[in-house]
DNA sequence: GTCTAATATCACTGCATACGAATGTTCGGT
DNA sequence: ACCGAACATTCGTATGCAGTGATATTAGAC
């Protein structure tokens, strides 16, 4: 097992996990790509009709269709000059969705958290 | 309704959405403070227990516990001269938890996926 | 008040990467 | 074979940020 094989080195399995962990986290972590994904949830769309919805450079589409593409988040096919674009993870769809569903309706039933406190310094007594 | 008070403007509110969810993402995307989050999610446990278990330096250890602070992921207290962090958001200690576990097994009842397709140009005739 | 332990903050360095501009590649049409 | 459309890639730049070392703050013990 893979459990077994890796419990004697350095890094253990746990350390892969948070790795990894860490590493699908950081390809969400960009509005842009979250967007993208957003709007491939619905259908596969190809780079022309993601640039029409989403305000970017094409280069810049282009770089981070890619960077997902090559995590597996998206998949794609080719269809004459065109390429299209669809979701390939559910997982991370779902935990795009999942958050930003759960903040959205954080926007409108919201009340500005007292984060005044968090500001200032970490002081008890004086 | 906030969501009609914002719709005129440049930036809607779907992309505040966006913008936040990534900021939450991205405090997740380092591995140390996912090590953080996971090493208190059972209990609150001060700066040098934390350190006893997480492999870095006490600055580094500092800034990172000062950053989930400041976001409101982390909660703390005083005792003596001691600091008690706990988690002060159960949204991102989900959000933490769920995803570790599921890669976690996944790295368990793992098949390599065949991402030597993923590594080659985008070629479809040749 | 002085000393020490516990924690925070500051200044700096190095690395990763998002973005923009220019260029390259692939395909269909003629 | 050539041209244009649709995407991809490369290169340079700038910015953000994780990590490190040194220093500062806080609080308890004496």
């Amino acid at each position: 097992m893979s459990t077994a094989s890796a419990a004697n080195l350095a890094v253990d399995e746990s350390d892969q996990v948070f790795d990894s962990a860490a590493e699908l986290f950081r390809l969400l972590a960009t509005p842009i790509r979250l967007k993208i994904i957003s709007a491939l949830c619905g259908s596969e769309k190809n780079v022309s009709q993601l640039l029409s919805e989403i305000d970017t450079t094409q280069p810049n589409m282009s770089q981070h269709l890619a960077t997902l593409y090559r995590a597996g988040v998206l998949a794609r096919r080719r269809d004459a000059t065109q390429i299209y674009y669809r979701i390939g993870s559910e997982r991370a769809a779902t935990l795009c969705r999942a958050v930003c569903m759960q903040i959205a309706v954080e926007f409108d039933g919201e009340v500005e958290i007292a984060r005044s406190e968090r500001l200032s310094p970490l002081r008890f007594k004086g």
